[in-house]
DNA sequence: GTGAAAGCGCTAACAC
DNA sequence: GTGTTAGCGCTTTCAC
């Protein structure tokens, strides 16, 4: 059947794009009907192995790839997972989506990505988008949103995931840690090594809402146990290794008696040790110090680093797990709200 | 008209999705059609103000979010930008990927992100399954890439655009530099430095064969210059830190004449300065160190490093114009291959 | 400037 | 197990 059955149609509307290959040539060539290709290609068993044969065949011959486009707007849902984080040059985010594309990916699951700066408007305008492709979940970093935000998402009958904070009202499932115990934690391992006099060295706080969350519960400890002071100290910058020298020397000016150091994470803890070997302040004899993150340089940097590991990698993996399982069940896998905790890691700076 | 014609279709297939709101119900609310209502989002000034108006308010009545999925469908092109790289854990692919997303997004594109593991069969099958998104541009890393990986990209007929790599045959677009050059700068500041036993620590070169180019051209100017001895030293694993110390050691055991070291990028150069910082080598004295990438920590640690500069930023900026200024010419700019070339910053490490 | 109509390529009942 | 049939929600002629 070569020939048009009415010459209307002759001409395509317009050169054709691309004359892609679609599901129908496949059937055509393979001798059977478009859904059964359809069939065969969510459900290879479902179909005759003979069927099958041929099909692979066309597939193969053809060089056919599927158009996802299509077949999301059929089944009303795309395999896209949306994952929205507050910036990707951020290590630990970086170890989040890698883990959690890692597992998305060998399900057969995309990764559309997003980052909002920080900055709550833009995350709504990534939510907004993000919806627009229907996603099978969507994935986003902290609890707090605007209400716009939540509204969406709240309408949106998809599954949502907060990652990377624990302690609010999750909008759906939630998997993180609580920040203030871990500025507890280091306080209170700093007061353990007889510190009396601490600070907490902070970065862009103003923004990054879960740094501020983390100095709060180091001041809550202080005040609770037997430091003799305390204060938190904030760089409005990224939180750079340059950012660390800088706070160094803020705090030490504010405070001379400065014994012990929690950072709100590594990169100014590496910063505070090389600006305490160019001041010549011995570490950990002066100045304990403890970091946030457990980055690659942690262990080996000199001193070696105490740190606070949260495990981005852990956080990606069991996100994962959840978004997974409500998409294959459908139905709520309950409470889902997974604390990853976090460890401190004594090393040579404290 | 509020009854059925035929009574058939009367019961959903299946109780409906989410009831989600469509553009019919826009145009309903609205008092037009649904093409006027297409058309009012895709040019706000073809329809007459009054109908906008009139849109608007529809829109944001019922809090209308545009279905992509079907407009990708309906238009054949999805304004999706897919990204391919090795990984985002890397530093430098994070910067470019983060600077691409920013500029795309700005302009209505999203990202699909993918990453590869620097395994090529990995590559093909995000390839395989980005086309299926019918994406408006690909991103790839590097110019190498299997058989069908090429074949599937120049049947696609869309914009594809392979970045961090120069000097080979692009399929399409390119931005990127020469990494031989870069290997070649190294061993030339080297010599320059009057440092003439020689090596190049690099780190997981079977997999990463630009840092192998890079390896290759600091050997070829240290036979054409003035080096006594040099060698090339892999390490299996990643380049980390601690990678950097292994290497150290290594590349001392089997030559302790070494007094000039390049790195195949900064991590591994950190080691090395905390490895002889442990060994008691003095450095810049007994042994030179470039490293390559000019990250975070490069300009504030002890000593300070000498490394060149990539600037996997303007990588991104450069592609995401060409990106652009493709999908809106649809005309190639003509020779789409972009140089952004690299800087050797001289600091305290040489 | 606006609307009617015809798909985009696929999935999912349902009947055979 | 396989084919038929309706759409999914939108864009895009083309006529008015």
């Amino acid at each position: 059947m070569d020939t048009d059955d009415l010459g209307k149609d002759r001409v395509p509307r317009k050169r054709r794009k691309m004359q892609r290959i679609t599901m129908a040539d496949v059937a055509k060539l393979a001798k059977v009907s478009p859904s059964t290709v359809s069939l065969y290609l969510r459900k290879p068993d479902a179909v005759s192995p003979a069927a099958g044969r041929e099909i692979a065949r066309a597939i193969d011959h053809l060089g056919y790839v599927p158009n996802l486009v299509a077949g999301g707007l059929a089944a009303a849902s795309s395999r896209v997972v949306s994952i929205i984080v507050p910036s990707i040059r951020n290590a630990f985010f970086a170890e989040t989506v890698s883990a959690l594309q890692a597992e998305l990916t060998s399900e057969g699951l995309q990764v559309l990505l997003g980052h909002t700066e920080y900055d709550k408007e833009q995350e709504e305008a990534l939510v907004r988008t993000a919806l627009s492709w229907a996603p099978a979940a969507i994935v986003l970093t902290g609890l707090s949103h605007s209400r716009d935000t939540r509204k969406l998402l709240k309408a949106g009958g998809i599954p949502v995931l907060e990652m990377w904070e624990l302690g609010g009202d999750p909008l759906d499932m939630a998997v993180g840690f609580l920040h203030p115990r871990v500025g507890a934690s280091a306080a209170e391992h700093l007061l353990s090594k007889r510190r009396r006099n601490l600070a907490f060295l902070g970065a862009r706080m103003q923004e990054d809402h879960r740094a501020a969350q983390r100095a709060e519960g180091f001041e809550e400890a202080c005040r609770k146990g037997q430091a003799a002071s305390w204060s938190v100290i904030n760089h409005p910058g990224a939180a750079t290794v340059e950012a660390g020298a800088i706070l160094l020397n803020r705090s030490l000016q504010q405070n001379p008696q400065l014994d012990g150091i929690a950072c709100s994470n590594d990169w100014i803890a590496l910063g505070i040790l090389f600006e305490c070997q160019r001041l010549g302040v011995a570490i950990p004899d002066a100045i304990s110090v403890v970091g946030f993150g457990d980055l690659d340089f942690s262990a080996s940097c000199i001193p070696s680093l105490t740190t606070i590991r949260p495990s981005g990698d852990l956080i990606g993996k069991e996100a994962a797990r959840l978004i997974l399982s409500r998409i294959r069940a459908a139905a709520p896998p309950l409470p889902a709200i997974i604390d990853t905790g976090h460890v401190l890691i004594e090393r040579c700076s404290s």
